[in-house]
DNA sequence: TTTTTATCGATATAAATATATCGATAAAAT
DNA sequence: ATTTTATCGATATATTTATATCGATAAAAA
């Protein structure tokens, strides 16, 4: 199985990386199927997205496809997972070991999405040394530095939405450069910190506002 | 305070239903502020946004503004709210009371964004008769039967990826009309139900994309 | 009272994103 | 060996989304 993927690669649009999870996650089942060659007919039937766009989006990860046969699918798993940095983990710490905290740590399938989470953070004294799914919970003290000697390069924050600016800080003090934000707040940060926000409310006002205007 | 809601209202784009709890976000800390008129600008300093894009943002939720002080903060907030329908809440079931689903079943704060638990679903016995944050956890045999006497109009799903169509058919059948759906599997429902898919991994490749780049 | 000013909101332009068209190609069928 | 076929991928068009321009307006200053 040859791979092709330092080939230049076309500039990835947000919309284009938010959708390759999803042809992953067709992938694998068309896998299990032993299917090994999809289209993207196929691809764009399941998940109810156009072929085009689906060669597009797939042009972007460098994979080329076959005349009549599609796309061989372990290239194209493996070319999408190369593309979303899924074949290398980042070590990363979190931060609020609360409930969705816990459920973060508790999840498994992230190391598979380049996320490995070696150590979680609590200003709350009853919590740290609690070990969840291997993971210590430490004090918040000790962030910056930590970070800082292990060369920690991702932060999770999952603190209340009024903590959130100041563990930031001390997460850019200690040289990490890429903050997923669970905290209800806009963070403010130097031009060199990726932040990515996973608000659920975001998500929640499109589905309360369209199921409103459904029921019009 | 008198406000015109009723007005004209624009289509929104899922963009734009994005943006407008960050909207009210800043608001309400400015408002805490004891200020009562906020600018454009002034909301697009704070959210690293483009003014004429708040502005047009704004209008979509048909709230007028003053010239020479922009819009009053708390028509504002409730003409937002009342777009993304958050001055109702709709009664809602989550099924799938493990970590991720027993931290949004004690998350407060949806309840304010419109959406209101009044029980959770489970296959397995142990956790029947659970109580989580006052919401009680049921057999799953009775969700579909349920939904459909209360008139249940929102399913939470947070059930493994191999569960959840099985478990998005029974919403269906028991009338439920818009889903949120946490797996990590695209559910195949008839066009009359609403999905919308709060999938983390979607925003952790797009986190671990850009990282990867910026450390080229 | 008149002038200045900040901001809105309508309209226009630009950029990004999605969709359509079509020739090239390699597999399968004849 | 030749033809047919499904699919790719490049290029072109359409749509959506974001940004720019500018006259109108109401508040504040003169
Ligand atoms: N639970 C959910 O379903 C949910 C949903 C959407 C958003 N959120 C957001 O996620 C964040 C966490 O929510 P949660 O429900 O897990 O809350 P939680 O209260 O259960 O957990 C927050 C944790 O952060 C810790 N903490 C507070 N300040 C800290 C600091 N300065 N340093 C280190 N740790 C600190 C607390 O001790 C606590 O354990 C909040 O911002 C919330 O708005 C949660
Ligand atoms: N935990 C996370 O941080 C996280 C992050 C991203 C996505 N997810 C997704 O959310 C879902 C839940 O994850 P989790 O970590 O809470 O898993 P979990 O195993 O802790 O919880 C799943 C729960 O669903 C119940 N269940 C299974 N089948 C059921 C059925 N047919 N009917 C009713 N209940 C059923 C189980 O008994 C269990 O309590 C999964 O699809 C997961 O991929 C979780």
């Amino acid at each position: 199985m040859e791979m092709v993927l330092e080939k230049q690669v076309k500039a990835l649009s947000e919309r284009t990386l938010r959708r390759l999870p999803r042809y992953i996650e067709i992938l694998k089942r068309l896998k299990s199927e032993k299917i090994e060659f999809a289209s993207s007919n196929m691809i764009a039937d399941e998940l109810g997205l156009d072929s085009i766009q689906v060669r597009k989006d797939l042009a972007a990860t460098g994979v080329i496809g076959k005349p009549k046969l599609g796309f061989a699918i372990d290239e194209l798993i493996f070319g999408i997972k190369h593309t979303l940095n899924w074949d290398n983990q980042t070590d990363a710490f979190l931060v609020g070991a609360g409930s969705l905290g816990s459920a973060i740590l508790g999840y498994k399938t992230f190391s598979d999405h380049g996320l490995n989470i070696i150590a979680a953070f609590e200003n709350e004294p009853s919590k740290v040394g609690e070990i969840i799914n291997h993971i210590t919970v430490l004090p918040i003290e000790k962030l910056s530095d930590m970070a800082y000697r292990m060369k920690v390069h991702i932060g999770v924050i999952t603190v209340p939405a009024d903590e959130a600016q100041k563990v930031a800080d001390m997460m850019i003090e200690g040289g990490i450069k890429a903050i997923w934000n669970f905290a209800p707040v806009h963070l403010k940060v130097p031009d060199f910190v990726i932040v990515e926000n996973a608000q659920l409310s975001h998500s929640l006002g499109v589905l309360t506002h369209k199921l409103a205007e459904s029921l019009k």
